[in-house]
DNA sequence: ATATAATATAACCAATCTAGTTATTTATAA
DNA sequence: TTATAAATAACTAGATTGGTTATATTATAT
């Protein structure tokens, strides 16, 4: 399942990404905007700024900015930095299909099945999303 | 996720789907065939028999057998009567979309997601992946 | 200088889910 | 009447989820 907390950095990333271009909104705020824990929000951060899309300046007047066009990064790269590597089956996260009965014939049906959602999300940018966010609210 | 029950029943659905109709089989016998725990193939086979799909006699010279036709039974409907409604998303299982901000975006596109994926399990049907076992097995 | 506002890092936790196991009961063919 | 098989129910260790808590570090307004 894709965690509650890959929504969260996705709703993160689009707030940012709603905001002009070079300024900076605090951490707090982003927390209060979209109703996520604070906490969380930080722990997040920490994520997304090892991802290289978010950059943070402390102190008073500090804040939290994108560092990435919001255009070129999809909800898919968002949930895999997030929770890891996707997969709606266990059978997915093994690299070789299981030995049992030589060849399981499940495994294709199930990556078929994955790619036919991924692609969803490989196709909506943050961009796509903080756009249909603005006219939506 | 899809479980690993899920696909233990799936499997045990084809399992019988291999046999020649009306013939039964234990669920020992399905066990050792395709390598799941034997107490799981019990546990697995009281749901497949609320679902209406197999049956058991007892007693020596008892087993199981399929009560209905495979072609007739797609694997969404063996997921969702193992692991119960499924969702990609935690939003998806709430019958509403989130208040906070009047209307969440981001539902749709995991909506959207998760109907590409459903739409490939229903599509494949129990008999379906017994026929294609056999041919790779 | 220094208090303060902010990010950053790490460890912890309760509740739930997963993938089983264990134990007991019931039915039936020989 | 006994061995064999399904049926039912309860239990469990380990992992995951969605957080919380505590502490450290840094930059800047005064």
């Amino acid at each position: 399942m894709i965690t509650k907390k890959a929504e969260y950095a996705i709703i993160i990333l689009a707030e940012l990404a709603s905001h002009p271009e070079g300024t900076v909104i605090t951490s707090k705020e982003i927390a209060r905007n979209r109703a996520i824990p604070s906490n969380l929000v930080v722990q997040l951060l920490a994520v997304l700024k090892e991802a290289g899309w978010t950059t943070g300046t402390r102190g008073p007047a500090g804040g939290i900015r994108l560092l990435i066009d919001p255009s070129e990064i999809n909800l898919r790269q968002v949930v895999e930095k997030i929770d890891g590597p996707i997969g709606i089956t266990r059978c997915l996260f093994s690299e070789t299909p299981c030995q049992n009965k030589t060849h399981c014939s499940l495994r294709g049906i199930w990556a078929r099945a994955q790619q036919n959602m991924l692609s969803v999300l490989e196709e909506v940018s943050i961009k796509d999303l903080a756009e249909k966010a603005a006219k939506d609210w």
